[in-house]
Order: C-alpha cells, then structure tokens, then sequence
RNA sequence: GCGGGUGUAGUUCAAUGGUAGAACACUAGCCUUCCAAGCUAGAUACGUGGGUUCGAUUCCCAUCACCCGCUCCA
C-alpha cells in the first residue's frame, strides 16, 4: 500500500461525490468546499460516534446547539474583538510580512507592544527605524489590521452600531448557557457541555484542501469543573482524545502531542492532538486550560453572577473550564487519507478501495442481482427490506464485477448478490469488502448479520 | 496578502490562429451465473472577462480557482 497524495484524494472526493470546490460554477470561493451526498454521510456518521463518544457515553455530559449569532458584548468579553486581529505590515523591499507587535518586541524585549495602537507601533518603526529581519531595511507598508472575526448587519440600516459576527468559535454558547444548563439538567460540577456547529474565520491563508477554511465544523467539549481538579481534567482530555481518534481508526502512530509554548489570551495551558497529513503533521484536536477565564470575563460584562456553590465544602466559586476542540471537517479529511487504498489484486488488476469502518462508512450494504433482468425483482426486494434499517446501494448497472469493485471505491463494507439460489432457496451471498470471504446467508439472517458488523 | 507555477470531458493526457481527439470512467441496449471482460450506440471539456485579429482554446491583459514557498494560524 502506498501513500495516496492529496491530489488524488481531492480528485477522488469529487469523483465519487464526498466533497466538490464551493460554488463550482462560477469559478468557486477561496477556500469554501461542499460536501457531496457520500461525504455529507460520512460527516454526520463522525459527528454521531463523537456524540456516543462524549455526550452518550460519558455522565453529566449535555449537548447543546446554540446560535451562531450572538450578543456583540460576548466577543467583547471574550477577548475576540481586540486580539482576534493582527497588525500586519510589509516590508517593500523584500516583500515579507511580520507582524508589527513581533518587530517591536524582537527590537526591544522590554516593550509590550499589546498595550499600544496602531498609530503608536507606526510611530515606534519609524522613530527607532526597526529593520525586516529578512533584508535589514526599514520600509514598511503601513499597518493593516485583519481581524479574524466575519462581521454582518443586523437589520435593513447598515449602520456599524448594528454589527454582528459569525461566531469565530462554538465556545462562548456553551459558556453563555453555563447556568442554564446547570439549572435544567440539575448539574453537578464537574460536568460537561458539548456542541457540534459551524464557525467561521477571515483568514487570508489558503490551506490544503479542506483543512484550512473560512468556514468550518468544530465539535466542542467544555468540562466544567473546580478549581485545583483542572489539570487532572486537562490530562484526561488529552488522553481521551487519543482514544476517540482510535476508535474512529487512525493509528496511534499517525498521532501525536504538541504542547503549546506560545499560550492564546485565555489559557494556561495548550496541547493539540496532530495527525501525520500527507502535507505534514497537523492539528485535529485541541485541549486547552481555559481557567475561569471566560466565565469571569462574563460575569464582569454580563452582570450576572456566574459563580457555582458547592453543597459540601459550602463553597461559592467560578468554575475552571477544559474545553476539548475536534475539527470535524480536518478529521474527515484524516480519515479518508488514512483508509482510501489502492490495492493491487492477485491477477495484477488495480481496485480502489475505501477501507473504512462499518460504523463511519457512508453506505453500508450494496444490493447486487448477479442477472438484472432475472434477479432484478428478488434483488429489489431486499434492497427494500435493508432500506429501512441502513443506508442501502442498488446497483444493476454493468457486470458484476464492475459492481462490486464501485462498491469498493466508496467503502461499502457489505455486498449481497442475489442469484438463482436466492430465487430458489433464499440463500444470498455476502461479501465483506476488507477479508474478500464470501458467506451465504438466509434472507432472514441477513440482516441481523449485518447489525452485528455495522455495530450500534 | 506577497513570490512562483498550473488551468482542455468525471479522471489522465493530446492537438490546433480557422471553434477540439483519445484512454479509462459514465449512460442505454445486447451479451454475461460472482470481482472493472466483449459488441453497438450515446452524453460530457478549452476556468471567466476583456483586448489584438476577418477569425482566439491557442497570442496579450485582467480576473477567478488550485498547487508550492513565505506570512499567519485560538
């Protein structure tokens, strides 16, 4: 088994219709890229072992679906309006860009250039002549400010009173429903609050493919819990994580650890899971000790007090926050990289094959009748009975090998061919896609047969 | 956002200043009793917009998208 390329993987993904460029026929968007009705499939089939992962399987764990437009004062509290953006500036002799409050900073170790504006950095290069490290001279563009924040007009008056962001991170919802999901569900600290939803950033880097978006699917864990337990819940996380990506069968040696040094405005401690891309290792997971960050931050901007009391030790006190971040559309691109395959065959032909799990593989068993015009109608049959539990494939088109190797392509686990045996005793074939075996099966085993491969 | 590269069918490639051809894939029919077979027919492409020209897929410009590098990355 070689390695497939990235090219290949995005000319299979539109290929067999797991993700297409965004608005294709116009030219498509930077960065924007849709997922077709296979990849739309596996996308939900990741979010749902996520959901049995974290929400199911572990206690006072809660899901929430909260709005992607918030409040405007949440971002403000958050930190996001004024350190979501960087002061950028280039140099016009040699063209690189830094960013300013780095040149500042490398020039004097003992400025912090967070304290000062815009104006006041320009001031400071051009006062002190702070040189590109790249060329050695001093002739920058002035400063311009990206931040990272999508902004829109709430109402018909585009009037900048009425700004509003596409959230840059699921986060804040769950912590803005702190309360009201510990006074509905009765919660206890510690306990957890996960969301599954879409956020959004300007960013001006193009990114290999579906890993780098505008626009993106997070599934978010936020562990509630008291002050002093963070760090053993930070632990905890880090290692779940890796079990979660195991069960969705990336291999341990495919991942690994990166601790952040560099901490964002909120936490006090970072690590990331990465995955070995094909592009290089890159981030799937993080972990972050967010502290009473964020719900401090609230209660001071809100007014509201968002402070836990603890029945037995009679306290009252803000809870800590680990929060656990997937990036459902980078783990989709993981997985297909990791089970995509092209197979050389015994008699030197070539199959693709998708050999992923059953429980993530978008369509679960293919219908075959080995005859279509005999076969055809006892072969519906089935597909009709299967359709109501799984997602079926009826393929008649071709020959039948044609059929089971389009099977293939697409990671269907199982294929049942209907033959005169069918017809006559009511004997189906089973082929497993990963062993190659072939078994016969009752029609009425067959589906329990199947339950048990496809699990849950 | 900067620098470089690329852009012809679903994919991989051709040809051409006089509007495009193949292979595989796809569709229909025939054939076919278990892993991309065969026969017949068919659908499908010059990223977009300008300019030069009698005429542009071809030359020029712009733009869009993708790739590589830089930068950035909660």
């Amino acid at each position: 088994m070689k390695e497939i390329s990235m090219d290949k993987l995005v000319a299979y993904c539109n290929q067999y219709g797991f993700i297409f460029q965004g608005s294709e026929i116009y030219g498509g968007l930077a960065n924007t890229w849709d997922y077709g009705p296979l990849g739309a499939r596996l996308k939900n089939n990741i979010k749902d072992a996520w959901r049995y992962y974290f929400i199911q399987k572990r206690d006072n764990s809660f899901e929430l679906d909260s709005d992607i437009f918030m409040n405007p004062t949440v971002w403000e509290a958050s930190g996001h309006l004024s350190s979501f953006s960087d002061p950028l500036l280039d140099c016009k002799e040699c063209k690189t860009r830094h960013r300013a409050d780095n040149l500042i900073e490398e020039f004097d170790n003992s400025i912090s250039a967070d304290t000062m504006t815009q104006e006041e950095m320009v001031a400071f290069i051009n006062q002190h002549k702070v040189s590109c490290p790249k060329c050695g001279k001093s002739n920058f563009t002035d400063i311009r400010q990206f931040n990272l924040m999508f902004a829109t007009q709430r109402g018909v008056t585009m009037d900048s009173a009425n700004t509003i962001y596409l959230r840059p991170e699921n986060a804040q919802g769950e912590y803005v429903n702190f309360l009201n999901v510990q006074r509905t569900m009765r919660a206890k600290l510690p306990f957890s609050i996960g969301q599954i939803g879409k956020a959004f950033r300007n960013e001006i880097t193009p990114g290999n493919f579906t890993f780098r978006t505008i626009e993106f699917e997070q599934m978010e864990y936020q562990t509630f819990c008291k002050k002093g337990d963070d760090e053993e819940w930070y632990e905890y996380f880090r290692k779940y994580g890796i079990e979660f990506f195991k069960y969705l069968g990336l291999p341990e040696e495919k991942l690994r650890y990166h601790d952040h040094e560099k901490l964002a405005h909120y936490a006090k401690a970072a690590c990331d899971i990465e995955y070995l891309f094909p592009f290089g290792w890159g981030e799937i997971n993080g972990t972050h000790n967010r502290t009473d960050f964020d719900l401090s931050r609230h209660q001071e901007y809100s007014g509201r007090s968002m402070e836990y009391f603890d029945e037995q030790t009679k306290e009252k006190y803000i809870p800590y926050i680990i929060e656990s971040t997937y990036g459902l559309d980078r783990i989709v691109l993981a997985v297909l990289f990791e089970t995509l395959e092209e197979e050389v065959l015994q008699d030197g032909t070539v199959r693709t094959v998708l050999r992923i799990n059953p429980f993530l593989a978008p369509i679960k068993v293919n219908v075959l009748p080995l005859v279509k015009k005999k076969h055809g109608e006892k072969a519906r049959e089935i597909y009709a009975m299967l359709k109501c539990k799984y997602m079926v494939n009826y393929d008649d088109t071709g020959n039948i090998g044609k059929r089971y190797r389009r099977g293939d392509a697409i990671g269907i686990p199982f294929t049942v061919t209907v033959d005169d045996n069918t017809l006559e005793n009511e004997i189906v074939t089973v082929r497993d896609r990963d062993t190659m075996e072939q078994i016969n099966l009752s029609v009425d085993e067959l589906e329990e047969y199947i339950r048990k491969k496809v699990g849950r």
